[in-house]
Parts: structure tokens; sequence; C-alpha cells
DNA sequence: CGGGTTATTATGGGATACCATGGGAATTCA
DNA sequence: TGAATTCCCATGGTATCCCATAATAACCCG
């Protein structure tokens, strides 16, 4: 109904686990994939996640490249050979695997970011960090061509 | 009938609940949304709450964005990653959350305030302060073009 | 017109269910 | 066989559900 929204920051425990908010599992189990399907984030010191949405997006956004260019191998092994399938287990939870510590910087702790058909996992502090960020350039976004804006956009 | 008017103000309980004013209610029950739709306001000290009208509002100005922009991931992170879906409890209240407390610096009570589309949580305080103001600028937008005569809002 | 009665609403509080987290035991892999 | 993983259960804290009460507003009926 509402795909993955908000974010939740959740401690990782001695055995490398983490537990996955909630509201983000009953979302996951209503798009039915067994596990979850993650891979680096090329904008980004974040790892997305998701379920089938997710990996349905990235197969189409693979299938439009053109298959006889030799960009189309390279792009493969861009996307899938940066991607994990971590199971989840009884309790909810999954293992941070090294990869991902590697591209986020996760040591004690994981945010976990709601972006609708998927979500973002981040080392806290640089979340802080980017969603500052991303608010201001969002704010930049969409003054644009906003429908009917109030007065004057302050910082 | 009309969407969300007029302005109330509730008083919090030790637990951090408020009681949603029943006419707000009754528009969130008309408009179908399980729960409530939260986003910090980016103009002011305030939080932006609806139920399906304010999220297709948000997700139709997502979607007009390419979705290969590095833009498309930060716009979602300020949009439904900042965003909260408080639950509604049977007699129609919903829990204060921390980032709402931080944002808008509600202690002890809530303003909730109509805007049609979707309604506003403000510290009492804040709000007489911007209602003021904005009462100000109301006056001096339509004074430069106004045709309809009075119709005076009261405090 | 007025007295009484009911319905709705805001608020308080107790009991319960859920969730994040920790740790032990069993299992797997090298 | 040792280390790491997976499964299962325990626990504390929090949020949710449910019921009680008071105040207000709407209503009814004489």
């Amino acid at each position: 109904m509402a795909g993955f929204v908000s974010h939740f920051t959740n401690r990782l425990d001695a055995k490398g686990r983490v537990s996955i908010p909630a509201p983000f599992r009953a979302v996951l189990a209503r798009d039915g994939f067994e596990g979850l399907y993650c891979i680096k984030s090329p904008h980004c010191a974040a790892v997305d996640a998701g379920g089938n949405e997710l990996v349905s997006q990235i197969e189409k956004r693979w299938s439009e490249f053109d298959m006889m260019t030799p960009g189309h191998d390279a792009l493969a092994v861009a996307l899938f050979g940066a991607s994990e399938n971590p199971k989840i287990d009884g309790d909810g939870r999954m293992t941070i695997s090294d990869m991902i510590r590697e591209h986020t910087g996760i040591t004690d702790q994981v945010t976990f970011v709601g972006l609708k058909y998927k979500f973002q996992i981040w080392e806290p502090e640089k979340f802080r960090e980017y969603s500052a960020e991303a608010q201001k350039r969002a704010l930049a976004m969409l003054s644009g061509q906003a429908p009917a804006p109030s007065r004057g956009e302050p910082a």
C-alpha cells in the first residue's frame, strides 16, 4: 500500500546482525521476495535494498541497453556483480556483509531509509549529512515547478 | 465536507498521544488512508499531515523527475525518508514522534491547522506568531487585486 | 421555552502485544 | 575440529488496544 517510508536506526549486535524495521518487513512480505536484494548505490555511500519491485526495476534498466554492445556485459557486472541476497532470519534480522560495511562505513549502527520502492542502508552519521543536503536539493528541484508555492523560499 | 478547515489545539498526554480533531478525522476517514502521512514542512516549523490526497500530490511531483538522474534518489530521501506514517488508534489519537517534536518544538500542546487538502501540526505559540504574519502577508497580497470585499477572518 | 437525556469528544490509565536485542544451542562449512 | 552461521528462545522497553471518565454539544419532549 505505502512502500518503504520513513527512516529507522537500529543497533548491530555482536554477531553482525541487525533488525530490519518492522514496517519495512511488512512491505517486503507483501512484495513476496525471498530474502533481500542488496546493491551498492552508485550515487552515494549507501546500499539499496528491496524485493521484487527493486529487482525488476534494475532489470528493466539493464535491458534497455543494447545487448550487442560491450557495455552490456560491463553493466551486468556492475549491477549484478555488486549485488547480494542476504537472508532474513525468523526474527526479521539480516547480517551486514563485508561488502556493505566497506561501501557504507557501518560499524555498530545502521540507518534504514525508505525510498518508496526500495530502501537504503546507511551509516547513521553519513546519512545525517546526506539527508541535510538532500533536503536543500529537493527544495531547489521542486521550487522550479511548484504549482502553488508560498512566497519567499528561505534557506 | 470540504477538506481540512479551521484550527484546534489539544493537549498531549503522558504517553505522548494527542487527539486528532474529530472534523479532521472525518475527512481522513472519507479519504480512506490507513493512518496518517506526515512530512516536515520545508518553509516553517510545522509538519504537514494528510491522507491519500497529500500522498498522491507528493508522489506526482516526485514521478515528474527522471529516475536515472542522481537527484531522483536524493528527492526520494527528502520526501519519503523524512516522512512518517503514524498510526491512529481507536480513539482517534496519534503519537507525536521525536522528529515532530524536534521540528516543531512541541512540548505539551499541539495545534492542528486545516489547509484544505492537508493540515499542519504546530506548537501553539509558534503558530500564533506565524498566523499573525500570514494575515499581514495575505492582506498585502490581496489588496493589490482583490475584487471581492471584506470576508474578514477572525483570530 | 426549558429541563433532562443522549451522543460525541477529549483525556487518562491499565493491560496487552509487538519489537528490537541479547545469548545459547544446533548446524554448516572449510 | 574450529569458526562462523543459523535457529530458537528469553527479556526489557515501547507502543497499541481497550475501557473509564468528564466535559461539551446535540437532541428530544413535555
